[in-house]
DNA sequence: CGAGGGAACATTGGATCCAAATTAGCATAG
DNA sequence: CTATGCTAATTTGGATCCAATGTTCCCTCG
């Protein structure tokens, strides 16, 4: 969790308010406690964390930045709604950029951090409900990039996983239970390629389970209904 | 021009004020004008700009956002310093991220766009200076990308390219004019390929331009030396 | 002469105030 | 009864003001 606090937001450093403002809109958005097409009020946020409106504002810059809002002049931001098509290839991207991320991570994941890896995919496994599956399936994939040295390519996984967040959840929720039967098998094959550090090899198994994800994905465009536009 | 001007920011939309002065700074920190280590006071900015530091500190926390500047809490802003490390994984990013960039696009590049390109890599192949080289190259490949229609890909593909320009110079700088030859070369190959509309062909090509840069560019670690730490 | 401390200055962080734009509601005309 | 136009309220955009933090320069003491 401390990997993805770290990372989640701009990378290191800074307590500023404008970063707190950020790190709490963002978990409201993942947590699809704010859903697309939902506006966000810089009133209404700076009166919940009891600060004035203009860390607000400047929060929504970083989220605009970061593609999780979008801001219309004079109009006030909002969580944007992602076409088909825009997830399709946030997944192809996924598919390209997160076998590098592995790549750059696995010759530097300690003992104690594959133990971790194993520990968390045995909690996959187990049986919970769909909302604690998606987190630990998160935690699961972003903990074998911990070991990615350069900021500039963590955040940007992160940011990658953060705007698919809210459609994983509504996929979920159509696609049976089965999926997850799947997915484990997937990620013990992941897992065993990194145990090994089979660089090669874990990158090919990465990179079918995104774009098998992505197919699947594709199969269930009531998942990601859009507005009515 | 244009195709960066829509790109470089944050995509289409807003003549806002924030935006505007992060425009302003994005140029100025790509021409050179504001290099690595170099502060940015927030009030030289707003009064340059005949605005208040209102707008400027929102566009710092965008330019912050996008890997531009970072940010030190009550010390203010300023242009970091990539390490030789941080450099080579961004060209790595690159090689993974460009070639399915082109991929999007190709398919959408009119017979004008391909005939532009054509006109651009002459002009690119013209005795000029490297100023001008430099700025010719970057149109050239982010106009190769122009078909591709998802925002979120080619804000990336910028994104990576301006963090970058400031090395870019300081390695044409000391690499010799015969680095020139060998772009052109392969720009040439590139573009044929792009013209056949062989994705695959034209992927090939591009990540292995990026990876010969990079590969060239790791040679020159005077070319990058940083602060002294 | 050098090191440490303190005061004045400079710069960033945050809050409030005012202006501009959009939205919603209401009244009126067709 | 519906549609259109006007007015009022809400909300964002921008500027100024004050507080907190950091920095610099100078003075004093060892």
């Amino acid at each position: 969790m401390t990997v993805q606090a770290q990372r989640t937001g701009n990378g290191v450093q800074t307590n500023a308010a404008s970063h707190r403002v950020a790190d709490y809109l963002r978990t409201a958005i993942l947590s699809g406690e704010i859903g697309p097409g939902e506006r966000i009020r810089q009133e209404d946020v700076a009166e919940r964390l009891g600060a004035s409106r203009l860390p607000v504002r400047e929060a929504l810059r970083i989220l605009e930045a970061e593609g999780l809002t979008e801001h219309l002049p004079n109009k006030g931001a909002r969580v944007p709604w992602l076409s088909m098509q825009d997830l399709n290839v946030i997944y192809k991207i996924r598919e390209r950029l997160e076998p590098l991320a592995l790549t750059e991570s696995i010759p530097n994941l300690s003992g104690t951090e594959l133990r971790e890896l194993d520990r968390l995919q045995g909690r996959i496994e187990a049986d919970t409900g769909i909302s604690e599956f998606l987190t630990l399936d998160r935690e699961f994939h972003l903990m074998t990039y911990t070991g990615c040295q350069v900021d500039q390519l963590s955040m940007m996984v992160v940011r990658l996983w953060n705007s698919t967040q809210h459609y994983r959840r509504a996929f979920m929720n159509v696609s049976g239970a089965s999926r997850r039967w799947v997915i484990n098998a997937e990620h013990r094959l992941l897992l065993d390629a990194i145990e090994r550090r089979d660089v090669v090899d874990a990158e090919r198994h990465l990179a079918g389970h995104i774009r098998r994800t992505r197919i699947e994905l594709s199969r269930h465009p009531e998942a990601f209904e859009g507005p009515i536009v």
